[in-house]
DNA sequence: CTAGAATGGTACTAACTAGAACTATTGTCA
DNA sequence: TGACAATAGTTCTAGTTAGTACCATTCTAG
């Protein structure tokens, strides 16, 4: 019986870690996303919390580069937080196209609550699959791999 | 000078995976979404493609459980797919409850010029930067932690 | 010192996200 | 067989996404 010659790559090397580090990147998510929620933020806004805290403030443009958030999609996130008080825009002294962002002392305070409870949350998770020295491979090996996605 | 305590848990094993395992899934992420765009289609479309090629078709709950895409969200990438004429919507006979979803001829052969383009676009990425040993290390650890996410 | 390039932030679009609520259908077990 | 739970798919909401276009401001090179 002759058969259409079918499309499946599933024997190449890459595919056999495209699929697990995707996999594993949601299983993260679907673990961390329900628990950051359940303090009363979305993944984003923690993320912008989270770059924030303990600093004096900084622009959009660097926090979208600190934070996974883009400069266009950043805007909306902190309309967002600032009508939560959480944040606050200052005009920029020096620079007059600048606004420089910080965390509010309700902001502030969010932060020392939800940051900490949220690592402790997340962290039994990791530790009871990976010896130290098998984090620091995958670390390696993740770097790695990130850089060569990045290379042109 | 008495400084306030910081938060600053860098020093953690895990968040020195944590933010690698991100950071590389977003670098992945900024490869291979604009080349699939390029290739007229959005992930969660790719996905939805690539995983009805090669085979008779299925139900939404079959597809949501082999994509990452959450039934909820499925529907209305389907409508869009359906818009596009590449894919069909069959009521099932056995089960009332279930739509039957399969390529259309048109959608089945975009799978098959664009799949593998596809495929070949990214597959430089991962040769270069890991060996056939350290991809399936890294294979390894990625499931490990993935399981360890996914149990209670 | 001024024209043109670069930069910072916002506005907009189409699509996607999880999650919850809802309808219709089917399975179960008492 | 009849109530009740489970399942399939859709609808809805609030928020996020990348990307592009845009405006104001600032820098730079002639």
């Amino acid at each position: 019986m002759a058969r259409r010659p079918t499309v499946d790559p599933s024997k190449d090397l890459f595919m056999q870690v495209l699929r697990p580090l995707v996999e594993t990147y949601f299983a993260f998510i679907r673990r961390d996303d329900p628990h950051i929620r359940s303090l009363g933020l979305t993944p984003s806004q923690f993320d912008v919390i989270a770059t924030l805290g303990d600093t004096e403030g900084m622009t959009c443009k660097e926090l979208s580069e600190k934070t996974l958030v883009t400069k266009g999609t950043l805007t909306g996130v902190l309309d967002r937080l600032e009508r939560k008080s959480l944040i606050e825009r200052v005009p920029s002294r020096e620079d007059r196209r600048c606004t420089l962002i910080r965390l509010t002392p309700k902001g502030d305070a969010r932060f020392r609550e939800v940051f900490p409870a949220h690592i402790e949350y997340m962290k039994p998770h990791f530790q009871r699959a990976l010896t130290t020295a098998e984090a620091s491979k995958l670390r390696e090996l993740l770097l790695r791999l990130k850089e060569s996605f990045e290379r042109t």
